[in-house]
DNA sequence: CTGAAAGCGCTAACAT
DNA sequence: ATGTTAGCGCTTTCAG
């Protein structure tokens, strides 16, 4: 007890600057390495030694230099999470999931944008390079090429690539089943009688909106319904309004569509706007279905009929994948993994439930 | 030329291994204080001697460690971002804003969720502490006190509060003006006529519940009109069935409202769902405002009227006085800053537009 | 069980 | 104009 007390020989605390091993050392008496010894849970410590030194690590709230310990185990213990935006429901759910994964095995996740812009990408990519991240999660815009060109050193950073692949086998992907959901849903529009069913996707140049484009195609081929591309819309992902105009068009065809496919939950909304406007009633006057379901999907009427939510499957697969990179338990060849969601049967074709 | 070429030493590149200052010094046959001088552009460097270094620097893409650097500097170049979540369009837009004002001053911004949870919240300004992070802006779930308590150091860290204010004035605060838009919305309901006006509001014990619902009260008295705590409502923020069960609530009572005024968004849409589910036409059979606007504002049938967006300049201004308080050129005194905002006609309450 | 000392990569004071 | 060196805070051999 007294012994205790008489290892406290120097000034408690020098300023308001911030306290490092050394001072607790220097409070304790202990030496530095002993310290961290007590710290970090090292067996070769006497239990006394340990409980005293941290009991004045608590007391001066001590807690290591991130920086310091970084430089020293040549380990940053952050990844990163590069993606178009976060407002998307998408990106920002799969964000959350992935960080809180990551947050459990004490990594930090460095989240950055890129407004679908390739230079914000590269930005991006450089600026996490520069501070060492372990790993990276891209939602790409550019090729690895790209990438690869400006910036050598990707090649060796673990890498996991959603939402879009591109041409290069050698990369771990994590993606929709784009074919076996746009597949399930004009199935299941055939089903209600429809066979003059309208597809509003997204930008064909990237692998989601020509997976999902092809999926439409073979979905009506195995019903033995031909293709009419006049009824098909390519716009922006993203672009409520693009939707919206898509849809008008689409209506004011001679021939016009008895249901619409819309690739992804934006591209929905503007649907739901466009019928409105033209005081169609879902499903009544048109069926509709779409790839995903708008956040908002609770306050739609009629409920939307969508594929089920795969945030949770893409964001878990993906961050184990990553974080079996980063320790080098990786499966040798690199992955393509597909998630295959299914129905969720809303209001909008007309279903009896 | 002969000259450039025979400072050129030693091999090449190791291996795969990390290019460091030392390693463009032994290639370039300069010293690593002559390299670092070429890349911090200083002064005392021959213009003949940089051009060589730089374009090593380049051949091998050589970026600094940044934890080095960090730990050299004693500065991280690094400010957090604490909020309930993302998927939430307004803090989701707020993020990336101050994300991008900071990039463009070499600033990351690690972002944090809280799910509204006191102890993650703790959890995330302790890693951002322990991670020296040089400023934190926070949408906070606890008080000050509860940070303070178990976090001493964040008493020194710059701080910029949004979205909520708690009871304590040495804070900067960002808020919304919150009983002023709550009043302009009042305010355009009873210009319609209408004078039994309903509250759909979040938790009052949050400042930003309370002083909408409070604005709302002094919108009526201002009119004369009695407030009828009876078609008041508080229930949860971001719940759509929330405000879709508290607006079935209130259309059932006998003496029902002919408007509702929403404390935001997810309340607004929640309510859009309950009055289609009631068959009550917007605006013939009910007016409605919402304080803030969704993000599908877009695609919603009839459009809200609601306050204009304020998230970029809560959030250049939340920057701007985060990053003054970081480089010491805050003002002295704590500021409370209240955001006003303007109306935005929609098609909710019968305007002629 | 404990301590001394070297070094991670970078910067800045201090030479030259 | 260029080079030498100490040290940021931490971990980790290697001695005791």
């Amino acid at each position: 007890m007294a012994q205790t007390m008489v290892r406290e020989v120097r000034k408690e605390q020098s300023e308001d600057s911030v306290i490092t091993l050394k001072d607790i050392a220097r409070i304790s008496g202990y030496s530095i390495k002993t310290v961290s010894r007590a710290i970090h849970d090292h067996p070769d410590i006497n239990e006394q030694t340990k409980k005293q030194v941290m009991e004045i690590v608590e007391r001066y709230s001590y807690s290591p230099n991130w920086a310091a310990r970084s430089l020293r185990n040549q380990k940053t213990h952050t990844i990163g999470y590069v993606v178009p935006n976060i407002t998307n429901g998408f990106f920002g759910e799969i964000g959350m999931i992935i960080d809180s994964y990551f947050r459990r095995l004490n990594y930090s996740t460095l989240i950055c944008f890129t407004s679908h812009s390739l230079d914000n990408e590269l930005d991006s990519l450089r600026s996490l390079m520069e501070k060492n991240v372990e790993g990276i999660i891209v939602a790409p815009v550019g090729s690895f090429e790209q990438w690869t060109d400006k910036l050598p050193k990707l090649r060796e950073t673990p890498l996991a690539i959603i939402d879009n692949r591109f041409n290069d086998t050698s990369l771990d992907y994590i993606l929709h089943d784009n074919e076996h959901g746009a597949d399930l849903l004009v199935d299941h529009l055939v089903g209600h009688g429809h066979s003059r069913i309208a597809c509003v996707t997204g930008p064909v140049q990237e692998s989601s909106g020509f997976e999902r484009l092809l999926g439409y195609k073979h979905g009506l081929a195995r019903h033995g319904i031909s293709v009419d591309e006049s009824i098909v819309r390519t716009v922006e992902w993203e672009d409520i309004n693009g939707g919206y105009s898509a849809t008008l068009e689409l209506m004011e065809s001679h021939n016009k569509p008895s249901a619409v496919f819309y690739a992804n939950s934006q591209l929905l909304l503007g649907g739901y706007k466009a019928f409105h406007a033209l005081s169609m009633r879902i499903p009544q006057d048109v069926a509709v279905v779409s790839f995903d379901q708008p956040l908002v999907i609770d306050a739609l009427t009629p409920r939307p009929t969508a594929l089920e939510k795969v945030e949770k499957e893409i964001a878990d697969t993906t961050a184990r994948i990553l974080h079996h990179k980063i320790t080098g338990n990786a499966a040798k060849a690199p992955q393509e993994i597909r998630i295959k969601s299914t129905l969720a049967i809303g209001e909008s074709c007309d279903c009896k439930i």
